[in-house]
DNA sequence: ACCTGAACACCGTTCAAGT
DNA sequence: ACCTGAACACCGTTCAAGT
């Protein structure tokens, strides 16, 4: 019996032995499925469809805030958080260009965009700052995987391991940033309703 | 006569030709260069040696901005614009992580790392600032070369596309948003020289 | 109709034979 | 010593032969 399920389950696997999903084979797959090669296209109708199939399958965890969990950005560095380590902790998948058309990312972009709608954005300073958010995740997620000395000299890495900054410091800071400056974006508002728009000075 | 320099520009060509660097094989290179396949490997020492000569190509254009040119701001800006866009101008070739190690972008890291120094922050918090601004990048680049409407629904690219938003006018909101954040990270400074260092509220 | 073995058109790289 | 053709050990996927 074969399902999409125990696909990815070995994909996982593979791809955390192998360092990178994109260089696990069909052949390898099949073979530790104990099924003929062809047979998995039955259930993918090509790698790329095997992609997406798993990170499907690794966003799927990753659950929204919902708006009574916390202020909006507590609610966004949660989700930024929880995906990054639903990435990271599967060894071997990155969600790069590939992982764009999934279904699951769309859900979570949905999520980030209206939490950001219910910070105050309107719908185009909404989307710039969803552009910055996943913008910062992706390459966060890329750095995550870089993984030893690879990065010589005054790189990161050189530096982090010097004064002794973990990945998940380097992250926080980073979210932080992120947020602080987004919040800097944000059209004022005033805690009292109706204020008359004014035109920011440059 | 064949020179390292002639074995970039080829592989610059292909892989605009073929969307990304990595799918030019050694084999389409030799080829577009009339040359047998295995004299390649008389300059390069495999594929990914292949990489770092086609990444240091692309970074050593980049030219690290004077502290006479502006203000860290603006001079962080500047390397950042600079940075993506010869990347991007150079379709198919981006910076992950087998970019870490090229001599270039060690470069570029240690021009940023002093263009923060210069800004007043510690080597840790330059360190991580550095890191934050190196992931947007990263992220922003690998947004940049996903084209087209391959991302679905609520995505990014919907939002961009009906808001009218160009890539560029991304790239500057999350650059001005991530500088902002890491300004507001900023230990106190005061215009005045000495002044005495007050404990950080939380 | 479904499943799948063999075959096709590729890879990067090794290695030994040629000069 | 240098150069490189042939060969090796792989790929993803097509397709037609089997049931």
């Amino acid at each position: 019996l074969l399902s999409e399920e125990r696909i990815v389950e070995a994909a996982l696997k593979l791809a955390g032995e192998a360092g990178r999903l994109e260089n696990v084979s069909m052949r390898a797959l099949a073979q530790d499925l104990g099924l003929p090669v062809m047979t998995i296209y039955n259930y993918v109708a090509n790698k790329e469809a095997l992609y997406e199939l798993v990170i499907n399958h690794v966003l799927r965890q990753v659950r929204i805030p919902l708006p009574e969990e916390g202020s909006w950005e507590e609610r966004l560095r949660q989700l930024e958080r929880d995906s990054r380590r639903a990435v990271n902790r599967c060894p071997g998948v990155s969600f790069d260009r590939r992982g764009g058309g999934a279904a699951e990312a769309t859900r979570l972009a949905d999520g980030a965009m209206s939490i950001l709608a219910s910070a105050g954005f309107d719908s185009t300073a909404a989307a710039l700052a969803f552009a910055t958010l996943f913008t910062f995740l992706l390459g966060q997620i890329e750095l995550d995987a870089t993984d030893l000395a690879e990065l010589s000299a005054t790189d990161i890495e050189e530096v982090t391991r010097e004064t002794q900054l973990s990945r998940d410091e380097v992250f926080e800071f980073g979210l932080d940033a992120v947020i602080e400056g987004l919040k800097a974006m944000l059209p004022q508002r005033r805690s009292a309703a109706g204020s008359p728009r004014r035109p920011s000075s440059p």
